[in-house]
DNA sequence: TTGCTCATCTGGTATAGACCAGTTTTTCAG
DNA sequence: CTGAAAAACTGGTCTATACCAGATGAGCAA
């Protein structure tokens, strides 16, 4: 006889503090990058416990409506970044249209060794010399991918010496007068983690978006591989596509 | 004294359950749709708690190496299909060119009125009459992606009468002559919600990608607009670009 | 063989704590 | 006022347990 109560109430507590919260968000009430209530307080004003608290944080996380700061909160994500990875658009150029304030920091540059991997997928020699970049991009202070970028020192000469906080492609053009024609791009949701993880200072296991590009001259030849690992609540990502 | 231990086991021990089943994963050892051992199991034999090991789990499941079907268990993810959404062909021809297979299911169709979002999005009069189709697809039994899809019953005359388990573009283009030259594509990584999540029989939360494409003719004519909420560890999409 | 029941297995949801490691704020000595 | 130390707070990780609901398979009845 204790169930004869309604059992109209099927909706999982994780479910409704994940639409409470939800909720704030799409009214306007939470703008972006807000700090939402600590989880603890969020139990306990949603008389439940923490575990389930964060089921519902994790909830919302996953559908990039709020994002983590290690060890300081939750926060409201901003709108996406709409990202065209097709146009020659450099990131600064794409933030700073969409009213955004761009930052890149570049985190190492190396000369290596091509890698039996990549040389399957640009058709570069395995073994030979290739130059490695490392860069953090920002969008509002916020750090939200990590590349690595791979460019051939025999057609680029004197590359690594320059400054690759500002836009790469710009370089290529104005010193090398290399455009960039054909590109081949790959992309897949996955999660991020360990090496890219912490550059980010996100926990592993964050969703991301992994984006790779290849990139050659009008001959065919090889520019440029990039490999970028975006937070997943971060951007939009639009092709246009006419065919012939 | 008692930390007096060596301090190199940092490691949590839930990265450490998952790395002991991704070397499995990786190794072969545990083929693709093979069920994972349960986690009341999982956590036995790794002397700790259920709780972590579906951490354990939960990372897996979002970096794509492991799927889960509802109360049935955990499985070991397939190789992600690559679907190149510029080109016209059929997600039948996809998924049989990779030696999957493939299979279409219409969960609907009716006349409905044109939304104030899909009139902003498509250009269409808002309060129009326009065809809705959802569907599910599956490849090797397992459903991957449900579909909304929107066609002008003006321009297409008839073709709410059409069996839309196969292939909707070859329809358009044997019964209609139509060829879809203009796309224009948006996709970003998010979770996937209820209509869609009960769909797919996932729970709400799970890692989808939600992809849209308005398709034109020749003459910038409205033919189709698609909305596709695939589960994330399922395709990788890749796009080739040649600029002019 | 077919179809049903039922026990058993699975993951899904939830409670009630605990300690740790960083971050932020407060406090107080100088 | 300044700067360093301490306290208070945050999420991160973890234990131990409970009950529920859907999936599954064994066993049995027709």
């Amino acid at each position: 006889m204790a169930d004869a109560a309604p059992t109209a109430t099927r909706t999982p507590i994780y479910l409704k503090v994940r639409d409470y919260l939800a909720d704030d968000i799409q009214s306007g009430n939470l703008p972006p990058h807000t700090r939402l209530p600590s989880e603890r307080v969020l139990a306990e004003s949603h008389d439940t416990t923490r575990v389930t608290a964060r089921l519902a944080l994790s909830q919302l996380e996953a559908e990039g409506k709020i994002y983590r700061s290690n060890r300081r909160g939750w926060f409201v994500s901003p709108a996406r970044l709409v990202y065209n990875p097709t146009y020659d658009y450099s990131f600064t150029d794409y933030v700073s249209a969409q009213g955004r304030e761009p930052r890149t920091e570049t985190l190492g540059v190396d000369l290596t060794a091509v890698s039996s991997w990549l040389a399957a997928r640009t058709g570069l020699a395995p073994g030979q010399s290739i130059v490695h970049l490392r860069r953090r991009r920002y969008i509002d202070g916020r750090p939200v991918l990590v590349e690595n970028i791979y460019l051939d020192p025999a057609r680029l000469p004197g590359i690594e010496r320059f400054d690759f906080n500002r836009s790469l492609w710009k370089l290529l053009r104005e010193r090398y007068g290399v455009e960039l024609t054909q590109k081949q791009i790959q992309m897949y949701p996955t999660a991020l983690v360990d090496p890219q993880a912490e550059a980010l200072s996100v926990s592993a296991g964050t969703a991301g978006l992994y984006v790779n590009r290849l990139s050659r001259d009008g001959n065919g030849r090889f520019i440029e591989f990039d490999e970028e690992f975006w937070l997943h609540d971060t951007l939009c990502i639009t092709v246009d596509v006419n065919a012939s």
